[in-house]
DNA sequence: CTAAGTACCTGTCCGC
DNA sequence: TGCGGACAGGTACTTA
């Protein structure tokens, strides 16, 4: 579900609102989406910590606590962490509730079961194990043309499964990078070691644009997406090409097709979209 | 090392 | 209506 304009939009919420508070009680409902350590030893350690600040990496969410820990959450397909005001009764999907001083609440739900949390001192980071190989993160000036033009030297995939791989760029998943690719105008099935250089820098400055227009959307709501607060994103409304097969292209009508890539659904305008081997 | 396949889960949708 | 199968926003592990 979630990629970085998603994620990062729960962040912006839940930073000011969670900054301050104090962990009183951590109830697991569901042991097996605790990463690290085993569940008990996880509330034991999220015990009256209080929450310093509310960071991200790619997809991951990293809470600073006190005592120099860091809570992660990484809500993989069907994850969401929601700040509830209101008192609330635990639902078939509740799996983790964290109890604030204020009285609120933090719940982590998820349909699928696929989240991952972590309470990590700093020596343990590793455990998440993603986290310390991600690439570069997209909209800061680590994340550059020729950096993503040197990884693609070593490698014969298509240019889809490269953009999904967090360790070449962090934070895209299968709509922003269908998504990318419609706006630089690339076919997702090239080898990525066949892109040019001019057209590295368009692909790089594609994931900027819509990775900057899901995020002022407030992310893109399918099913399971929810901001910090609750509610939905927008950004589906605005979409090129993901889920949008047999509609027509926005830019030049062309009706989108769906074929499967990298073993992923993707959406591409066969007109738009040039060609496999240019 | 890369790359591809599979596993992890629940829910929804589509065709019969 | 009911049932089986395909598919879903992601990652980690195994195998070749």
């Amino acid at each position: 579900m979630p990629e970085l304009p998603e994620v990062e939009t729960i962040r912006r919420y839940l930073a000011p609102v969670l900054a301050g508070q104090r962990i009183v009680k951590t109830q697991v409902l569901l042991p097996r989406q605790i990463a690290y350590p085993a569940a008990e030893d996880f509330t034991a350690r999220l015990q009256d910590a209080t929450i310093l600040h509310v960071r991200r990496r790619g997809k991951y969410l990293l809470l600073g606590l006190s005592a120099d820990l860091t809570l992660i959450v990484h809500l993989r397909m069907t994850g969401s962490l929601v700040y509830e005001q209101e008192a609330f009764e635990p639902d078939a999907h509740t799996r983790v509730i964290f109890l604030l001083s204020s009285g609120n609440a933090l719940v982590f739900r998820d349909t699928r079961t696929f989240g991952r949390l972590y309470a990590l001192y700093p020596h343990e980071l590793a455990e998440a194990k993603g986290l310390a190989k991600l690439g570069p993160e997209p909209l800061t000036p680590s994340f550059t043309a020729e950096a993503l033009m040197e990884q693609a030297k070593r490698t014969t995939i298509a240019i889809k499964p490269f953009l999904l791989d967090q360790k070449r760029v962090a934070g895209l998943g299968n709509i922003y990078v269908d998504e990318a690719l419609f706006v630089a105008g690339l076919h997702p099935q090239r080898r990525a070691s066949s892109l040019r250089t001019e057209e590295w820098q368009g692909l790089k400055e594609a994931i900027e644009v819509v990775l900057r227009a899901g995020l002022a959307d407030g992310g893109t709501t399918f099913r399971d997406y929810r901001n910090g607060s609750g509610g939905q994103g927008h950004h589906q409304e605005h979409l090129w090409v993901y889920d949008r097969e047999g509609q027509p292209c926005r830019r030049c009508g062309t009706p989108i097709q769906k074929i499967v890539v990298g073993g992923r659904g993707t959406h591409f305008c066969p007109h738009c979209q040039g060609e496999v081997m240019p």
